[in-house]
DNA sequence: CGAATGATACCCT
DNA sequence: GGGTATCATTCGG
């Protein structure tokens, strides 16, 4: 079962029974590594989310990486802030924020160890769950592979908000991350190109090519340029 | 293309 | 303490 094999129809990714297949977590080593490294190692992992009446499970398809604060981007741009300190503190945590007063997005903090390095969560594609997560978007029909197209489609979808900012994911039953064991053996094709709404960052960060994508995933939330 | 909607950071009194 | 510009987005016209 290829990861990238589903055609942009309507067809969940139930190929794999997870009920039945014990789910590996990803470590805190896995996600020690720096930014861009943990943003492509992050791709084709899944997000397993406790709501508390059930579980969701999603594929990661889409990450940009955040370096600290020296990258303008970043929300550690200004320095260790109350919102921000998650981030300033070891990798495997969770910082959740609210952006435009009424989306969240979801980030991993990675290595190196209190540099507040992360990486965002841009989009997910479902895997178990797909009606819970379609009654939490609120939307009727529309294909599975844009329910969780976006860094703030995949918060709604999974009932992440920023009172889960600060959980250990790697210990946490609420949210964690799992190794997909649907995983194909070979390393899967990423596209890469430029993080998305961070002009105010200027050029030198702006045009890095740090956003990461799974090539042919449906689930992507804006195309990648290809080209160079 | 523009509105929605509120926390946050930063500057001022 | 208070005022305000800004925002790692989404949806509908």
């Amino acid at each position: 079962m290829s990861l990238t094999a589903y055609s942009a129809d309507d067809t969940p990714s139930e190929h794999t029974d997870l009920t039945l297949t014990p789910l590996r977590r990803v470590s805190r080593d896995d996600l020690a590594g720096d930014a861009v490294r943990t943003a492509r190692g992050l791709l084709g992992t899944l997000i397993v989310r406790h709501d508390g009446s059930q579980r969701l499970v999603a594929r990661i398809v889409e990450t940009e990486a955040y370096a600290g604060p020296t990258d303008r981007a970043s929300h550690a741009r200004a320095g260790r802030t109350p919102r921000t300190a998650v981030m300033f503190g070891p990798p495997g945590h969770a910082y959740v924020y609210l952006i435009y007063g009424m989306h969240h997005c979801l980030n991993v903090v990675c290595g190196p160890d209190s540099e507040a390095a992360a990486v965002l969560i841009r989009a997910v594609e479902p895997v178990s769950g797909l009606t819970r997560m379609r009654e939490r978007r609120g939307q009727g029909a529309g294909p599975a592979a844009r329910l969780a197209a976006g860094p703030a489609r995949t918060c709604q979808a999974l009932g992440i908000d920023r009172t889960l900012s600060g959980l250990d994911l790697v210990s946490d039953e609420r949210l964690w991350l799992a190794l997909d064991p649907a995983a194909p053996s070979a390393a899967p094709d990423i596209v890469s190109g430029r993080r998305i709404g961070v002009d105010y960052a200027g050029p030198g960060w702006a045009d890095r090519p740090w956003r990461f994508g799974l090539a042919r995933s449906a689930a992507l939330s804006k195309p990648f340029t290809l080209s160079r």
